[in-house]
Order: structure tokens, then sequence, then C-alpha cells
RNA sequence: GCGCCCGUAGCUCAGCUUGGAUAGAGCACCUGACUUCUAAUCAGGUGGUCGCAGGUUCAAAUCCUGCCGGGCGUGCCA
């Protein structure tokens, strides 16, 4: 029976005992688990039961539990205090869940909460003027998790990156460049694109502090962009396809996809029709030097230092449009081209008065998807020796951080084999999925809005609340199955009502969670709830595994009861892992 | 000033949406377990006024109000 199906009938039976002894169809009621698998493998509270009902709940529990009777899969009802325990029983229980996980496969966790809906998850954004660094890393696996829960609770996921390509930033390299290097290339140099393109941009700022008349050179080049002189727009096309090669290296590494690709300076004159439309409709003001204004209500905002409303610029005095003008252009243009549901923007909080504002202009502008548009705020990736600030080199870049996981991964894995059986070619692959398993866990384990302050020494453990923590509980699962396929178990049948220990009630119970914790992750758009309910699977098989033999247990009913139970565990390890864009190992 | 976010063990966090059984992990520290399916593991121990004060409730880490501390922002930058 499915596991779904039981807890239905559970909840079917516990109303019907209330129609029998009290004649009314009982409030909605809630089924849980009781704190220890001793106590039973789902609870349901008579709390609310006992105010429809008014009676003390622990004596309507007791009344119920009198009145339910055992069925094919309910073993027992027990009414401990105002609870009431429901246990399974084991073959049902174990049967049930182990070949539902195992029919699912693939599609373990999956959900139809989506229902088909078009959302569009933008991400990563980065400027073409410099490297990824660690603050991309975070939002690039954030955005890939959470498309990946979308997708999976039965959304159509549409990926997009905003690249901002253009600006007086992008101008600043592009000068440097020019000035001093030389017609050297990433190729003639052996440097990454967007790390070649970057070093320009640092050189630049070097040598602003001497030279204070570069900034007028990079506002004449911004100057010459605008206007469509060939020979600059040539330069800029030649040095962000550098920094686009070295991007698509990095996004390879980190498994960051992309469906479309949005560049300012397509977007950046998109929104100006839309100022002038929430004009006409009154909802924005022109003041008197030209410029146009949205007042924004006081009760969502709050007031600016002197008291007065507050007021968000929206196209300057001169008619040129702002970073909010674009982005009401660009919010639009994705409903229209994908005919969206929802759009989610994933980007840093400090940008949070930024869409606050975005949003509520949209609202002001009269569009019905306005409401369906959310900015998915995560907090900042501070270093021990404060915030990152690219001006002042302080910064963690994104492929030297790879690397040295890479690396840290590399000697611990040789560590360990010291006959030296495995390649290099097999070391490697482990070591890459090792160590991004270390980096990309650590990013993902705490909730989006909290700022993380990023401890060295904590991101490349293995140990204990880890990715590689979890790759290894698979990894021990896949050498259980792979040995016993030399074992001669085809004629045996698993008998599951031999299972019930605590460890095994502990186990069965993380899995019979996992859709449960999947949806609620996409619901909240909350990989750390993966992360830790994958946590407590790995824990639970750890435990199981330490304790209770598989392929030497007593009887080959037993065996085999247990080897569907590690298959099934190995199998909800495998799609968190890969919700969590985690490459799973068959050996560590 | 105003807006948003955070405050739970020495450190990093979970639990808060939807109030409910003795508040859970990891790290660190101490003790123990590899002739036994991989010790990147497991078992045990030490460690908590859930920021403070009120309120709602049979019941509050969880909901409400006020305060304190920290972070990020706060109209012609992105």
């Amino acid at each position: 029976m499915l596991i779904t199906n039981i807890k239905t009938e559970i909840l079917t039976v516990v109303a019907a005992a209330c129609r029998n002894l009290f004649g009314l169809q009982p409030e909605p009621l809630k089924l849980g688990y009781p704190p220890q698998v001793e106590l039973g493998d789902f609870t349901v509270e008579c709390f609310p039961l006992a105010k429809q009902f008014r009676q003390n709940p622990a004596k309507i529990a007791q009344t119920i539990a009198a009145e339910i009777e055992p069925s094919e899969s309910i073993q027992s009802v027990r009414a401990v205090g105002p609870y009431l325990n429901v246990k399974i029983h084991n073959h049902a229980l174990f049967g049930g869940v182990c070949d539902e996980i195992v029919r699912q496969k693939e599609s373990l966790g999956n959900a139809d909460r989506g229902q088909g809906q078009r959302v569009m998850v933008e991400y990563l954004s980065p400027n073409t003027n410099k490297p990824l660094h660690l603050g991309h890393i975070r939002n690039g696996v954030l955005g890939m998790t959470v498309s990946k829960l979308l997708e999976t609770t039965g959304h159509t996921v549409i990926k997009a990156n905003l690249v901002n390509d253009r600006g007086v930033h992008i101008c600043k390299s592009m000068l440097a460049w020019l000035k001093w290097g030389e017609g050297r290339t990433p190729e003639t140099t052996g440097t990454k694109g967007d790390h070649f393109v970057g070093d320009w941009y640092v050189r630049y700022a070097q040598a602003e502090n001497q030279q204070p008349d570069l900034e007028q050179g990079t506002q004449e080049m911004l100057r010459k962009w605008e206007s469509g002189d060939p020979e600059t727009l040539k330069l800029w096309e030649l040095m962000n396809g550098w920094v686009y090669g070295g991007f698509a290296e990095t996004y390879q590494k980190l498994g960051l996809e992309f469906d479309a690709f949005y560049y300012e300076s397509h977007t950046y004159n998109l929104g100006k029709d839309l100022i002038q439309m929430g004009l006409e409709k009154g909802a924005f003001v022109e003041t008197e030097d030209g410029a146009v204004i949205a007042k924004l209500p006081v009760n969502e905002f709050g007031t600016q230092r002197d008291g007065s409303q507050k007021v968000e610029t929206l196209l300057r005095s001169d008619g040129t449009s702002v970073y909010v003008t674009q982005d009401l252009g660009t919010a639009k243009m994705k409903f229209d081209e994908h005919q969206l549901d929802r759009s989610i923007y994933v980007v840093g909080s400090e940008q949070n008065y930024h869409f606050q504002c975005l949003f509520k202009l949209l609202d002001m502008l009269g569009f019905e998807w306005a409401p369906e548009c959310y900015h998915l705020s995560y907090g900042m990736v501070n270093l021990p020796e404060g915030k990152m600030k690219s001006r002042e080199g302080t910064v963690i870049d994104a492929d030297d951080l790879i690397e040295e996981m890479f690396q840290l991964a590399a000697d611990e894995i040789w560590q360990r084999d010291s006959a030296g059986r495995l390649s290099d070619e097999e070391v490697q692959k482990r070591a890459f999925a090792i160590g991004m398993a270390a980096i990309k866990f650590y990013l993902l384990r705490v909730r989006p809005e909290l700022t993380i302050n990023f401890d060295p020494k904590e991101s490349i453990s293995f140990d204990g609340f880890t990715g590689p923590y979890c790759q290894y509980a698979y990894a021990r699962c896949a050498s259980i199955l792979r040995r016993a396929q030399t074992q001669d178990l085809a004629s045996v049948d698993a008998d599951f009502s031999l299972l019930g220990n605590k460890e095994e009630l502990q186990l069965i119970r993380a899995l019979i969670q996992f859709p449960e914790v999947v949806e609620e992750a996409a619901r909240d758009l909350s990989p750390a709830r993966v992360c830790n309910h994958l946590f407590i699977v790995a824990q639970t098989v750890n435990q199981f595994y330490h304790k209770h033999p598989v392929l030497s247990a007593e009887s080959s009913p037993l065996i085999k009861a247990r080897l569907a139970l590690v298959n099934a565990s190995a199998a909800v390890i495998k799609k968190a892992l890969a919700l969590l864009g985690i490459e799973t190992l068959e050996e560590m």
C-alpha cells in the first residue's frame, strides 16, 4: 500500500471514530510524527477535538483509541496523553515505502503543486568587467537549487541571466587595455578571459588615483559607446567575448545553467514607455526640472528623515533612464515573452529596497501580474576580515576557491589511498565532486536571508553537517548494493515484517518525510530545508549501517528486506543531492 | 528618523509559516569503538535565562506589542 494511502486511512479512521462517538465530523486533523519512533509511526493531536467536543483531550484520545479497530495496515492506535499514536504493521510500512521509492526513481519527491505554472528564476546577473567571486557562488547555487525545486514540484522553469554588460565600469577595463594592453589577449597570455579583463579593471583602479584625467577618458568612451561608435563597439564586443568565455568555464564547473540571457545593453532603454503610461494614468508625476518621480505610500515605505513621503526617481531630468526604469521594462518583457505566471529574482539583500520599489511601481502601473514578482533575497557572504570589497581586492575569487577545494579533496583522497590503487583520473573525478559538494552544501545549508561569515576552516570541512558526509552515506549504500549482486538472492523474497528496530524505524521515517520536505522547500524557496533533511537521512543511514549488518543478517528474507531499505535510502540521498546540484559517488 | 532582515549551547546553525510530548544538530573539548557491508563513520559525556519586558492561550523559541543589540538600505549609482 502506498504511504499516502496509509496516511489518508489514518485520518479517515479517526474521523469515522469521531462521528461514531460524538455524532459530528471533526475539524480537519493534522497528521504528525511522535518525537520518538518507539511511540509510533504517526500521531494525531487531539487538541482541536477538545475544543470542538468540549472534553479533555486526553480523554478524547483514549475514547477514540478504544474505538479504532486494527486493519491490514494499522497495527494499533494508542492514546498517550492528548496524542493518538499510530503504529503501522512493519510489513506494510517498510514494504510500502521501499516499493514506492524504488518505483518512483527520478520522480522521487515530485509533486504537482506547481501545476505547470511558468516561473522565471533570474539569478547570477554578473558584471562583465571582472571574474565571479564567492558571492556569485552563493547566488548561483541558490538560483540553481531553487530552479530544481520548482521543476521537481511541477513548475515549468525558465532560468535567466541578466548580464550587466554596459556602463562606466566596463569602460574602465576597456580603457586600461587600450592604454597598456599592447594587443595582448587571453590566448597570448594564457589567462582565463574573465580574469584577463578583470586584471585591466584592477589596473585602471590603481592608476586612477595618480591620473585623475582617466575619469574623463571613460566618460568619453561611454559617450562613444552610447552613440554607437563602431570602433568602441568592436572593442566592447571583443572584451565581453573574452569574459563570456571565462564565465562559461566557471558556470560549467558550478553546474549553472541558463535558458535565457538578457543583456543590459539591450534592456537599458526599456521602460520609458511605461513611465509615459504611468504619467498618463496619473500614477507618476513630472517635477519642475523635467524628471519623473513616483510617490511611495508611507504605510509600506515609511518616511524620509524629515518626515515627508518617500519618492523614487524614474527618469532623470535629462530624460535618460535609471536602474529602476529598465527593470520596469524588463519585468514586463519577461512576462510578455515567456507567458510567465511568476517571476523570481535571486538578488542580494542589499537590493531589498530596490525590489520593494520595483514591485510597487509595477502595481501602480496596474499590471495584474505585479503580485507574482518575488525577490528571493539572500544575505551577504563576509570574510573573516570583514566585507568583501572588489575595489580593495578583498574578495574570494570563484575559480580560486573551486581549485582550492579540489586540491584539499584530492589530498584527502590520496591519504586514504596509500596503496595507490586509484588512477589519477579517478582521483580527480572524486576530488572535484567532493570539493564542490563541500562548498555548495556550506553555502546552502543556512537560510538564504542569513549573512554568512565565511569560515574557511568550516567551509572545507568534510565531517559532520557537510556535503561529503552525505555523499559518504550514499557511497556506503552503493557499496552494499554492489556486493549484494554477487550473492545468490534472486529466489528469496524480502520479509519486511522482520524490520522494525529503532534504527530502521528512524530511517524509514526520514524517507517518508522526504517528499514533504521537498514541497516545503519549494514553497519557501529554501534549499536549506533540503540540506537539513538530507543530513538527517544520511545520519540515520550511518547509524543503521553501524549497528545492523545487511549482507550478513540472520536470514535471507531479512537480508533482502534490509537491501530494499538501503536501496530506497540511496535513492533518496541521490535525489536530495541532485536537487542541491551535488554529484553522487559510487565509491569514496 | 524611517523601512526590511537577524538575535536559540563557547562557535555555526535547525526548529518559527500551521503554538503542543523532556528545545535539536554539527564544530570544538573529554571518553570509547576498526581481524567485522568503506572510521570522510559510530556510541557516550560536557554545554541552553531560546536578546529583554509585557500580552494572548489550557499550552509560547513559535502569535501580538514595546524595548535592546547587530546587519542592509533609505529619489535623478547599479
